[in-house]
DNA sequence: TTGACATAGATTGTTAACAATCGTGAACTG
DNA sequence: CAGTTCACGATTGTTAACAATCTATGTCAA
């Protein structure tokens, strides 16, 4: 989720037992919902693997994304008085201070979580799921056929989509999305592809 | 999923493992992947128990659906070339059977799966995931909040949705989506409480 | 009669040993 | 030298026994 583990990495029982601490038991349980949310793949009697989208997973990405996306940002510049503006606002901010100290993982981390809120903002435990399962499934593919680091996050899109909601615009803001999302799909080469990585180093790193 | 189960009914891994035939580990699997998709609750050193969604909770899901399903058939009725209505014809001819034998479990359940083959006409997989659980869950509150026997599938709607997306009339579709959504939730009595039950009887009935 | 407490039974959670499967590399043959 | 086969090691899948937790029953005291 966080793009530091290349897509087909082998993530194999023992070692993660060993990297985490915990017996087999916790780790299977682990690698199964991680399976069913799709973010790695089950091999029977082979192991697991960080899922790798091909060109048409991706595309179906963000289909859905458009399908779901730009309602979701009307709804919200609709009832804005309803609905959880703070979250939004702060992170915001958030992007700012990591897009100023340059901390690239983080910009990233921030850039889909963005969206994420979106959803969380409504208050609704489903829109909410789905988006985060789409925006984790965006940010692997980001990261498989991203050509270079421009690409993730044009840098104050998500500021004035937020501002068009906070101004009661859902004309406005739905546009802003629709063109985000296009921004970032057509930053991507989906003719290139990252080589698989097979160890977990990336997990090490950072403990 | 079927409405066999009542919500709060106990499912004991023991009592399961030996209704299927099958080991402690492919239940507790099983039950894993139905928490997961919020079919079940397991409670920490107590079991697992059908969920029992609330007041809110079948809120959520309406909007949710309200949110994504007026899009969907827009879209649907849109590029109908593009997509797989044979799918959709097909299940008309099943529900009109099924109704015409008053088989009224296999209506239920047809009747959701309508909404599923919507999405699934995408041919996109993420859509098809997002709505299948959806109306699972839309059926687990048909079954608790139901009123009667009526609310669950007023006859035709399905039928003219379907017509609307062959005649590529988008308006039209959604708004007969819409108004079918707003009959389904107004038929519901959100007072009304089913009893839970706990064994499996329905389970054991039907093998 | 009601309430609290303790014990026994049942149920879930965990661990470790075992079985099955797969990939790899060496040996062998054409 | 290329290709095939076999066997070994490593990894995953399963099972069964064990530990921990909860529920229910029964006893005792107020």
């Amino acid at each position: 989720m966080e793009q530091r583990l290349a897509p087909n990495t082998k993530l194999s029982e023992a070692r993660l037992c060993e990297t985490f601490g915990v017996g087999r038991m916790r780790v299977r349980r682990a690698l199964l919902l991680l399976s069913s949310q799709g973010i790695i793949k089950l091999q029977s009697n082979r192991g697991a693997y960080v899922a790798c989208p091909d060109k048409s997973e991706a595309n179906d990405v963000f289909a859905a994304r458009m399908l779901i996306e730009p309602p979701l940002v009307r709804q919200l510049a609709q009832n804005s008085g309803d609905i959880d503006l703070k979250l939004l606002i702060d992170h915001i901010a958030l992007e700012d201070a990591a897009r100023q100290k340059k901390e690239r993982t983080e910009i990233i981390r921030l850039s889909g979580e963005f969206h994420t809120k979106l959803a969380q903002a409504t208050r609704n435990k489903f829109i909410f799921r789905m988006m985060r399962e789409l925006v984790t499934r965006t940010s692997l593919i980001v990261g498989l056929f991203g050509s270079s680091e421009n690409a993730s996050c044009p840098d104050d899109e998500h500021s004035n989509i937020l501002k068009a909601i906070q101004s009661h615009n859902p004309a406005l803001a739905e546009q802003l999305l629709i063109s985000h999302l296009n921004h970032i799909q057509s930053g991507l080469d989906m003719e290139s592809r990252q080589e698989p990585q097979d160890d977990l180093a990336a997990i090490l790193g950072s403990d």
